[in-house]
Formats: C-alpha cells, sequence, structure tokens
RNA sequence: GCCCGGAUGGUGGAAUUGGUAGACACGCAGGACUUAAAAUCCUGUGGCCAUUGCGGCUGUGCGGGUUCAAGUCCCGCUCCGGGUACCA
C-alpha cells in the first residue's frame, strides 16, 4: 500500500472533528499555553499559500507544546468588518453581512483542509453583535474614564468631576486635549451641556474638532496608521487634512507606558524600534517667548534650548489660533490668502513639495528671553499644528528647514555652534544647515565656550530659573481617531441630548447595526447610518451616525477566546487568570504601527480597570516573512496584437503584460491556453525562439490576483497533500525572511514522506514493524535527531527541523531499521509538521488515541556523546587532514598523534611548529612558520 | 535624509557561543531496475588547476583590520529589502 494522503487526510480530519480533538478548557492541573494567529480578514479572492505560513508555524509549535504537557489555547476567528466587502456591497448591493458571510465560509474550508488545531468553539467574528458588544462595552468604559497623571493610570470620570466639585482644575493633573482652568465655583456654576463639553476635554473617549485625514474617494476620515505617502492605504486614493468633529480615543496618555512596555516583551528589535519610531518621544523644553507691543505669549517645543541665541526668526503653523491674534492689519490679508492656499493643498501635494518652502511674515516680532532681541515671527506649513505648540523657534544655522527657509526669504542665519575640530566659518557660503550634535558654543552669550551637552543643561536650569519654560517631554504619537463615516462597522453605544453625546446603558448592548438601503451618504451628506430608519433610543434621542474602525474589533479579540460565550463579561476573572497572555503570537509586522499598538493600548486601558491581569498582552511576537509571488510577462509588440519571446524582446518596442502563472510552465507560455485566456488574444500572433517556444519573463512581486501570480493552496493540497504542503512551507527558508514562493523544492519533500512511510510498510502495505530491541546505531540516530528537533523548535528554527527528519529517515532507510522503539519517537517528532500521516501510522501501529497526546520524547545524553572524536586538523588555520581519537584523549595525547600523523610531515617540513591549539571535542590547530 | 534588516554554489538554504564553509533539498549529469514508462535506488556535482595517483590553489557582496583560527567580531564602502520622514 503506497501513501495515500487524499484518503488519510480526509479520515482524520474527521477524526479531529468528531472527537472534539482541539477542544480545550481551563485546566488548573496543567499549565497553560497560549498560541495565537494574527486573525485574517476574510477576502473574496480567498487564502493563498502566504496566509498559511505563519498558521502552520503556529500550528507546530501548539502542537509541541501540547505534547510537552501543555494545556494550549490555540484558537481562530475574523476579522469581519472592514473597507473592501463595503465597497462591494457599494457596487453589487450586496449586504456585506452575505459576502463576509460568503466568504468566511470558503476560508474555513480552506483552513480546515489544511489539519489546523484550531479550537473552533472558541471562534470569534468580528461583526458578529454578540462579540461585539463587547468593543462597544469597552468604548462606553473609555468615555467614562479619564487618564490620571498622577496615578499613572486610568481613572473613573466620577473621580474627576468629584475634583472640579471642591477645588476646580486646581489640582488636577490628567492627559486632556486643551489645557483648562476654573474653579469648583465655576464649575457648579456651568450648565449641564458646559460640564459635558468640559469632561470631553479629558475622556479617554472623547468627541473633539481635531485634524483629521479626510479621504473624499472613501468618504471616510483615516487614522494616522491607515494613510502612507499622503494616500490610503486601502484603494491608494488621495487625503486631505480638514477639522471635524470626531471621536478620538486619548491613546497618547499611554505613550510612555506603551514605550516602557516595550522592554518587557520578547518582539524583534526591528518592530519595537518601528514602534519606538511611531511613538516617537523626544525631550526637551517649552520656552515662552513674550509678542512684541502685545500680551500674547508664543509658546515653542525644542530640544536644542542650547541654540537659543541662533534663533533668527520663529515660525507658526497655519492652523495654530495664536495666527489671528497676532498678526497685524498690513499683513492681515497676505496671511488670510497664504492660509486658504495651504487649505487647498492636500497632504500627497504638502509632501511632494517638501523642499519647496512657502510661508508668509505675520508682522510681528516675538522677544527672545535669553538676549531679549526681536525676531520676525512668520507663518509656515513646514510646521505642523498637530506637534508640540504648532510653533518653533528657528535656528536657521543648525536644521535644514530653518536653513531652507531662511534662504527662500532671506533672514539672517547666525552659527552658534562649531564642530569639533572646525573653526567659525562664513554662514553666506552654506549649502545646507550645519550639524550640532557635538562641538562648542559660539555668538551665545553666556553658553559661550560650552559643549552642547553642557550648554543644554544650563540653558535647561537658566529657563527653569527664570520661570519662561519649563523641561518638556513631547510625543510624535497622537490621538486615534475612532470615527468612521462608514456602514460596515460598529456602532457606538452613543446617542446625543442637546447636542452632546451620552453612552447608551450596558443592559442596551449590543447596539445592533441596523439595515439600510443603500450603502451611501445621504443626500445631507451624513453617514451611511443616517439612511436608517428609527436610528434612535427608545426615549427618542438620536443616536451617533459614525461606525467605529478596523481596529476596534481586533483590540481585544485575543481576550475574548479565553471566554468566548460568556454574556455577562469581555472576559471572565477566572478565564482570564487562567490563561493571562497570548504565550506567542505569530503574525506580520504590517500591523506594527496599527494594531500591535491599538491591542497593546486597549490592554493596558482594561488592565488600569482591573478587567485583565497582565499590562502586556502579548509577551513574544514573531513576525513571518512575506511570500512573494512570482509573476510572468508576456511582451506585446506596441499597437499590434503580436507577442515577442523574452530573448527576442529587444529588437522592439513592447509592453510587458503579466500573464497568469497557470498558463506558464517553466516560464515557457501554454499559447493554446493563453489565447483561450481572454478574448482580446484570441488571434494573437508570437514571435518564438529556437525549438518553437515562447518564453516569458519573471519578476518577484507581491501576490496579488491584479499581477495574475496567486497560488492557491488547495491546488497544492489537491496535488500533493496537506502534509506536504506544511512541511514545504516551513522547508522553504527561516520563518521570518521573505521569499518567492516556488514550487521547486515541493517534490523533495513529498518524496521524504513516502520514504517515512516504506519505514512502515512494505509495497503490499503489510506492517513491517518490529519490536527488537534497536542497537546503539539506530538510537544515536532517533536521539540525535530529538535533541536538534527540540531545540530547533523552540528557536524557531523549522526549516532545519525538516531536513533533521530527512536525515534521520535517510539514515534509518539505509539500516533498514524497522523497529518500534526507534519509529514511535519519530513519529511524534514528525506529527507536529504533518499531523494526518503521523496519525495514520501511528494507529496502524495500535494505537487508538491521537498521536497529538502522546508525550513528547526526550533525548538521551548517553546516545548525543561519540567514543571518539574526528578531529579535524589544521596547519596555520587551514584544515589538512582527520584524525580519530578517543573522546577523553588528552591535550598532549592530541597534540602528539596530530604531530606524528603521517599526513603531517608534508606540511612540518622544513617548519618550526610555534603553537598548538587545542579545543577539546572541537579542533586541532598547528601554528608553523 | 534617518533607523532597522540582509547579501553564502545554477536555485532554496545550513553552519546555534569565532573552530572542518556549502548540511538538507531542488536542478543538472551519469548509471541500475524495466519490453517501455512511472516509481524507486546508486554515483557525481562551488570555481580553477592537476587528473596517472595522492592532490593543490581559491572561495561566503567589496576594501582593510583583530585573531592560532573570521560567513561569524571591528572599521570603511557597494547593492538589495523594510520602516519612517518637514516631529523642531
Amino acid at each position: 500500500m503506497e501513501y495515500n494522503f487524499k484518503e488519510i487526510e480526509k479520515k482524520w480530519q474527521q477524526f479531529w472533528k468528531d472527537q472534539k480533538i482541539y477542544e480545550v478548557d481551563i485546566d488548573k492541573n496543567r499549565p497553560k499555553y497560549y498560541v495565537l494567529d494574527m486573525f485574517p480578514y476574510p477576502s473574496g479572492a480567498g487564502l493563498h499559500v502566504g496566509h498559511p505560513l505563519g498558521y502552520i508555524a503556529s500550528d507546530i509549535f501548539s502542537r509541541y507544546k501540547r505534547s510537552s504537557g501543555y494545556n494550549v489555547l490555540h484558537p481562530m476567528g475574523f476579522d469581519a468588518y472592514g473597507l473592501p466587502a463595503e465597497q462591494y456591497a457599494i457596487q453589487t448591493g450586496q449586504h456585506p453581512a452575505i459576502t463576509t458571510e460568503i466568504n468566511i465560509k470558503r476560508y474555513r474550508e480552506q483552513l480546515d483542509k489544511i489539519g489546523f488545531s484550531y479550537d473552533w468553539n472558541r471562534e470569534v467574528k468580528t461583526c458578529d453583535p454578540k462579540y461585539y458588544k463587547w468593543t462597544q462595552w469597552a468604548f462606553i468604559q473609555m468615555f467614562h474614564h479619564y487618564y490620571d497623571n498622577k496615578a499613572n493610570k486610568a481613572l473613573p470620570i466620577k473621580e474627576l468631576i468629584k475634583q472640579f466639585e471642591t477645588s476646580g482644575t486646581k489640582d488636577v493633573d490628567a492627559a486632556c486635549t486643551k489645557e483648562l482652568s476654573f474653579t469648583a465655583e465655576e464649575w457648579l456654576n456651568m450648565s449641564e451641556k458646559e460640564q459635558q463639553e468640559v469632561l470631553l476635554n479629558y475622556r479617554i473617549a472623547y468627541l473633539a474638532d481635531t485634524m483629521v485625514n479626510w479621504c473624499p474617494k472613501l468618504g471616510t476620515v483615516l487614522a494616522n496608521d491607515e494613510v502612507k505617502d499622503g494616500v490610503s492605504i486601502r484603494g491608494g486614493y488621495p487625503v486631505e487634512q480638514k477639522v471635524m468633529r470626531q471621536w478620538s480615543l486619548r491613546i497618547s496618555a499611554y505613550a510612555e507606558r506603551l514605550l516602557e512596555g516595550l522592554d518587557t516583551i520578547d518582539w524583534s528589535d526591528s518592530l519595537k524600534e518601528i514602534q519606538r519610531n511611531w511613538i516617537g518621544r523626544s525631550e526637551g523644553a517649552e520656552i515662552i517667548f513674550p509678542v512684541k507691543d502685545s500680551d500674547v505669549e508664543m509658546k515653542i517645543f525644542t530640544t536644542r534650548a542650547d541654540t537659543i541665541f541662533g534663533v533668527t526668526f520663529m515660525v507658526l503653523a497655519p492652523e495654530s489660533e495664536l495666527v489671528g491674534k497676532i498678526v497685524t492689519s498690513e499683513q492681515k490679508a497676505e496671511v488670510d490668502k497664504y492660509i486658504t492656499d495651504t487649505k487647498k493643498r492636500t497632504e500627497r501635494e504638502r509632501l511632494s513639495e517638501v523642499k519647496k518652502m512657502t510661508g508668509v511674515f505675520s508682522g510681528a516680532y516675538a522677544i527672545n528671553p535669553l538676549n531679549n532681541k526681536e525676531v520676525p515671527i512668520w507663518i509656515s506649513d513646514y510646521v505642523l499644528a498637530g506637534y508640540g505648540t504648532g510653533a518653533i523657534m528657528a535656528v536657521p544655522a543648525h536644521d535644514s528647514r530653518d536653513f531652507a527657509f531662511a534662504r527662500t526669504f532671506n533672514l539672517p542665519i547666525i552659527q552658534v555652534v562649531v564642530p569639533e575640530g572646525e573653526e567659525p566659518a562664513d554662514v553666506s557660503q552654506w549649502d545646507d544647515a550645519k550639524d550640532s550634535k557635538e562641538g562648542y558654543l559660539i555668538n551665545s552669550g553666556f553658553l559661550n565656550g560650552l559643549k552642547v551637552p553642557e550648554a543644554i543643561e544650563r540653558t535647561k536650569e537658566f529657563i527653569r530659573e527664570k520661570k519662561i519654560g519649563d523641561v518638556k517631554v513631547n510625543y510624535r504619537l497622537r490621538d486615534a481617531i475612532f470615527s468612521r463615516q462608514r456602514y460596515w462597522g460598529e456602532p457606538f453605544p452613543v446617542y446625543y441630548k442637546d447636542g452632546m453625546p451620552y453612552t447608551l446603558d450596558e443592559s442596551e448592548l449590543p447596539l445592533e447595526l441596523p439595515e439600510i438601503d443603500k450603502y451611501l451618504p445621504t443626500e445631507k451628506g451624513e453617514p451611511p447610518l443616517g439612511r436608517a430608519k428609527n436610528w434612535k433610543t427608545k426615549d427618542g434621542y438620536p443616536l451617533e451616525l459614525n461606525t467605529m474602525p478596523g481596529f476596534a474589533g481586533s483590540s481585544a479579540y485575543f481576550l475574548r477566546y479565553m471566554d468566548p460565550h460568556n454574556d455577562q463579561a469581555l472576559v471572565s476573572t477566572e478565564a482570564n487568570q487562567y490563561w493571562q497572555d497570548v504565550d506567542l503570537y505569530i503574525g506580520g509586522t504590517e500591523h506594527a504601527t496599527g494594531h500591535l499598538i491599538y491591542a497593546r493600548f486597549w490592554n493596558k486601558f482594561l488592565y488600569d480597570l482591573g478587567v485583565v491581569c497582565k499590562p502586556e498582552p502579548f509577551r513574544k511576537l514573531v513576525n513571518q516573512g512575506m511570500i512573494q509571488g512570482r509573476s510572468n510577462f508576456v511582451y506585446r509588440i506596441k499597437g499590434t496584437n503580436t507577442f515577442v519571446s523574452y530573448n527576442l524582446k529587444k529588437d522592439y518596442d513592447v509592453t510587458p503584460i503579466h500573464v497568469d502563472i497557470s498558463l506558464v510552465h517553466n516560464d515557457i507560455l501554454d499559447i493554446e491556453a493563453f489565447k483561450k485566456w481572454s478574448p482580446e488574444y484570441k488571434d494573437a500572433e508570437f514571435v518564438l525562439e529556437e525549438g518553437n517556444k515562447y518564453v516569458c519573463g519573471w519578476a518577484v512581486e507581491k501576490m496579488s490576483k491584479s499581477m495574475f501570480n496567486v497560488v492557491n493552496p488547495d491546488n497544492i493540497i489537491e496535488q500533493y497533500g496537506a502534509d506536504t504542503l506544511r512541511l514545504y512551507e516551513m522547508f522553504l527558508g527561516p520563518l521570518e525572511q521573505s521569499k518567492p514562493w516556488d514550487t521547486n523544492g515541493i517534490d523533495g519533500v513529498h518524496k521524504f514522506l513516502r520514504k517515512t512511510w516504506r519505514l512502515f510498510t512494505d509495497r503490499e502495505g503489510k506492517l513491517l514493524v518490529s519490536d527488537d530491541k534497536p542497537n546503539r546505531d539506530e538510537l544515536k540516530i532517533l536521539h540525535r535527531t530529538i535533541a536538534k528537533v527540540t531545540e530547533d523548535i523552540e528557536r524557531f528554527s523549522f526549516n532545519t527541523c525538516v531536513s533533521a527528519f530527512m536525515i534521520c529517515v535517510n539514515q534509518l532507510s539505509e539500516l533498514k531499521c524497522h523497529k518500534r522503539e526507534i519509529l514511535e519517537p519519530l513519529l511524534i517528532l514528525i506529527s507536529p509538521f504533518a499531523p494526518h500521516i503521523t496519525e495514520e501510522l501511528w494507529h496502524l501501529l495500535g494505537h487508538t488515541s491521537s498521536i497529538i497526546d502522546a508525550p513528547w520524547p526526550k533525548s538521551d545524553d548517553q546516545y548525543l556523546k561519540d567514543d571518539t572524536v574526528v578531529y579535524p586538523v589544521s596547519f596555520n588555520g587551514k584544515m589538512r587532514f582527520k584524525l580519530e581519537m578517543p573522546a577523553d584523549a588528552k591535550k598532549e595525547e592530541l597534540e602528539k598523534a596530530a604531530l606524528e600523523h603521517e599526513a603531517a610531515n608534508k606540511w612540518l617540513e622544513g617548519k618550526t611548529v610555534r603553537k598548538v591549539i587545542i579545543v577539546p571535542g572541537k579542533i586541532i590547530n598547528i601554528v608553523v612558520s
């Protein structure tokens, strides 16, 4: 009987399902281990071979941990809300819930065929009301909490109200949108509406007028991580800046904790670095510059307070509130025009014209508090309203943007830092600002002669003494815009009374997404929910029309898996205490600045509330590399329907066109199939090369439908089986590396499985396995494999595990070893990688329970050591011959044996031995000259 | 620009702490079995030179260095990939 993967895989997948093998529960007698995959967004295209890479790795690890005695939680679900389903709904009128359900079903079928050990009983879908009830619940909690900087955690907003009632803002130190100042009396005299407005300034989930990324084409605002290079990540549509009243989450309050937490978790350095950059902590000073002939003060943030004597002008962001207060009547017209002009520029235009400086003089002057000099205040969009105070002191000599601005508008430049080993230079000769990280100060009054770090300290002291500013830490991380003007997302549990937002009572959750007639904004320009009939509370108050963004549903799903059917809480204390946190999270690095920040924030908030017991949700995180596609091209001669083969194309003017890789084998085009592929090519003609072949070009690109290079796992499974797919994806190379999909090596791993099979049965299907005692050689092969594979799984080196299996099976085949004592442990080792074939053989050996619960074999040291060591003997570092010696040979014996070996003569002749280096068990190196 | 990765045969890759570079697999070449094919098995396979034999030289992107010994460590570059960018 040959290895029949089709029958075997179907049979055992059914068995696992029937026996509920993968369902887990709290078991206090066993340690827990939580292995999580980033759940997929179920797109219409289905899974391609890139998706399962991480899933296979995590599945191997889960099975390995389970076999090692852990109670393993390994769940899966679907990130089911999102833009593509809604865009599709707009085009077809089909309800996104229907397409989403169809796509999920297809994903599920594809996943099931690969043989994953998911506990599907714990499946979550973010669009399921039973699930999003808890997304809404968390939002309500955020609405009713504020961030207390003294306690350094979220506290109930009731506490803040109490403080307002007794002492106003006097002792309040809370994260807020705008610094407010009022007395208890003033607070008590405010109307309810005014009080609510004040509270929004402190709530962790708050509504405020903020500068947002507005994408007209998608008809919605986007968060910072959803925009790149001035266009939306989904769809690539232009994005502009606009002030809108939007929900935001005060994630910036957690910036420091999000940064510090990185030091406590086991993530790749690159991922941590991306998050650190995104959080963007910078230490500096806030300094107040009074405005001349006015009581307005200009507060600026700088990391280089020491260069303050080099300030020759100030710059305000066009959006800054100060602009209106300081602009002089003579300059007003010009300033207004500039502001209108900058508003019209899209984010993309701003970015593409980085080098071109624009700006306008405000007419006002600021006074440098250190030397009392007057400097002009300019307005320019190179200063961002959202960072720091939206105003800067410009030091053109040492900042290239300020330098460019000064040159454009002919403003003076004063050098204040001279780099080590240089002389003060003539600034008019410079073509860029001078680096000022190291050096000493000049033209700087009391700072003259000081080194940069000393000067920074002195300036800070001075600022504090004179009370003209303060030392301050700034973060780049902005609050997360949380509203989307979209249909297919979680509704906010919010209604409006007198224009102010209030949350629904928890008992009214979930607030279900209503049906609407069209998935488009209303005529009045309201979001799609404006079309819903009766979209109001039972008391008649209108409900929020925005929905939540994609990251809402994925921010706490890892907690829900711990207790997915609980309708009383997001997660019970008992379940959370047991499962605690994710021990291993595998997923792509593309979520570094989105999901992985939001989820950490969300978790920390719940930690502050005492809902969860761990401050960090993902203890270890491994990024799997991308599997890229290998695309093929045909070359059409411009203006014709004639295609020219790859090696002849240089003689023609051609356009490369992607061709579906299923029409190409080893880069040779199947011409007939190509003609049938599209009516456009029915009458195509071809210029062929030698052998009448049409050779295609190729490139490694992203795997995507539009490139016609998608490889579907179902086809591979059909041809080779799931076990081969699993092994091959691992064999391809290190998990974390990106690599193009190429089926060239797949025969090798398939052959390996057949070879493994043949250790157990002969051609007729008769079991060959015997109960004979294994000899030392066989035990050595086994135990070395156990040691190697165990170690390699622990360090996520799955590709080397596969080669270790191959070596082991090759050696056992050579020895014709069919002994149970060897083969049984070997099966267990292979089972996490190839669960189906090993389950079949396991049962053939007479077992009746699943191999997944067979205890992981332990290697025995006595088989790992050899009695002898084959020493490489080198002369001056070059290996010349090998010498077999007893493992316990002394250094002197080794030296003697090496020097007396006959092969050594040749290398010793006419030379003097200077030194002999012996590393026992490793190497002998003889230094001669 | 800045930050982080990476570069090893025809190909994917291995070498975990500085200690035999190229494991394992693909591909290729030759052979066995077979009427034939498939399947399977065996041999060879970095380059150059010598092949009558032992063998020798060279070789991990480039240039230098440390060391008895460097793919691995240090310095300087080149190229590729990723992140980020008027962040003061």
